[in-house]
DNA sequence: GACATATTAGACAAGGCTGTCCAAAAATAT
DNA sequence: ATATTTTTGGACAGCCTTGTCTAATATGTC
């Protein structure tokens, strides 16, 4: 009962007591991590932004390393569980194949790249990746490597479906999100959101050229090996 | 490179053992910032980097911000100026398209993105992009504004002599680049270095797939209007 | 209401960092 | 060799931050 808390803060989202505040903390520390670096951030501020005392953050968390750990691995379990939440959702079996990539790769840059959780993790990482590596040891794992090979599996599913034709899945997965990511890069940067239209015409453009690589029939050029390894559910 | 000084925002020239430790300073200043991000460098620690006094910082940038303003101005135009030497190697008259447009690509990913000025640039304007949007204003305009249009201008080029079937050159540029870099991404965050034989085949499969969506007879589905705009020497 | 637990505000020491001042030493130019 | 400019090391004040401690207050349970 009281382990719930130490474990996981955010299985329940507690409104009140001891457990809302342990992750209303833990929000802030990610806010504020992640705007002003782990040397920049202090736990003032934190509390502050927590709405809560400086003393109540050293009760639930001890230091300002151990609040800096448990941020980034709440903030990766969050990321990657968004991950495969999205990815259940890949067109298995599309009606039409280019919508409904497009609709996947939205979602995909909605709920995972461009949200504040994905934002959060990206400067994390960057910041501090280099520093602390097996901080984010476990999100390498875990995170980019399960995804991208679930996600390959789910190419080659297509391809042995007949919807595409291509070499290496694994491959087409990463080339995948480079080309969907591909015009979100400067904007993330600084902060900017991109509305909605802009957001699915990229998108679109993204799919179209993959779709131009990869379709059944849309070849030339450099031997395609049919898939034919084992497939998930 | 030279002008440096003179275009800086401080003062008088300076003479010879003056201006060496003027960019050893600048150096060890962007080797510090960019490990420890803002916050988290300190004076002590370039000036020990730069091989210098702690006062001798002081005597040639005033302070913290300032400096950090000239490591950020400097390493922006060194990269400027990496990646329009590299864009004049283009290959607009390939005799072998892909093979030329490989050994391009694995150009800009050696001499701008994966070496250490790229690395730098990269860790500056994530940590404090958001914070100092001002600073890196000028790169935004000068840097990818300019590097990508231009690449967009050469590809333009190839589409009009024949060689490709692009709907638009900014797109395509845009595309070629995020497929290039698609699995350097995750290596880049945690310092790691790619070896020549992985970065040609990461480079070799890129472009590939760049050119089986976009080669002049591999196409299908999407009209594709010809470009006839102005084009550059 | 009584009791246990969480939370709060504030004070506090220890340490780090910035930016300044200064006088001596070194480098450079004349 | 002498005059001028730069560099150096050290000392210093002022500020901020971390992490601890304490006594008072709030919250929730029985």
């Amino acid at each position: 009962m009281f382990f719930m808390h130490v474990i996981n803060a955010t299985d329940r989202l507690p409104t009140r007591g001891h457990a809302a505040k342990r992750l209303s903390i833990l929000e802030a520390g990610a806010r504020v991590f992640c705007r002003e670096g782990y040397t920049g951030a202090n736990i003032d501020m934190i509390a502050a932004e927590a709405g809560v005392s400086r003393q109540t953050v050293y009760n639930h968390y001890g230091d300002k390393d151990r609040l800096f750990a448990a941020v980034v691995t709440e903030i990766t379990q969050r990321c990657n569980a968004r991950s495969f939440e999205v990815l259940a959702t890949f067109p298995d079996q599309p009606a039409d194949l280019e919508d409904e990539l497009i609709a996947f790769a939205m979602r995909l840059t909605q709920k995972c790249v461009c949200d504040e959780d994905g934002k959060y993790l990206r400067k994390l990482i960057q910041s501090e990746g280099e520093r602390h590596p097996h901080l984010f040891a476990g999100w390498r794992t875990e995170g980019p490597g399960k995804v991208w090979s679930a996600l390959a599996a789910r190419f080659a599913r297509l391809a042995y479906a007949g919807h595409l034709e291509l070499d290496d899945p694994d491959v087409a997965a990463r080339q995948f999100i480079a080309l969907v990511n591909a015009e979100l890069h400067i904007p993330a940067l600084f902060g900017e959101k991109l509305e909605n239209d802009q957001l699915r015409e990229v998108t679109t453009r993204a799919v179209k050229t993959f779709l131009r690589a990869y379709r059944r029939n849309g070849k030339e050029g450099q031997e395609t090996t049919r898939v034919s390894r084992a497939l998930p559910a």
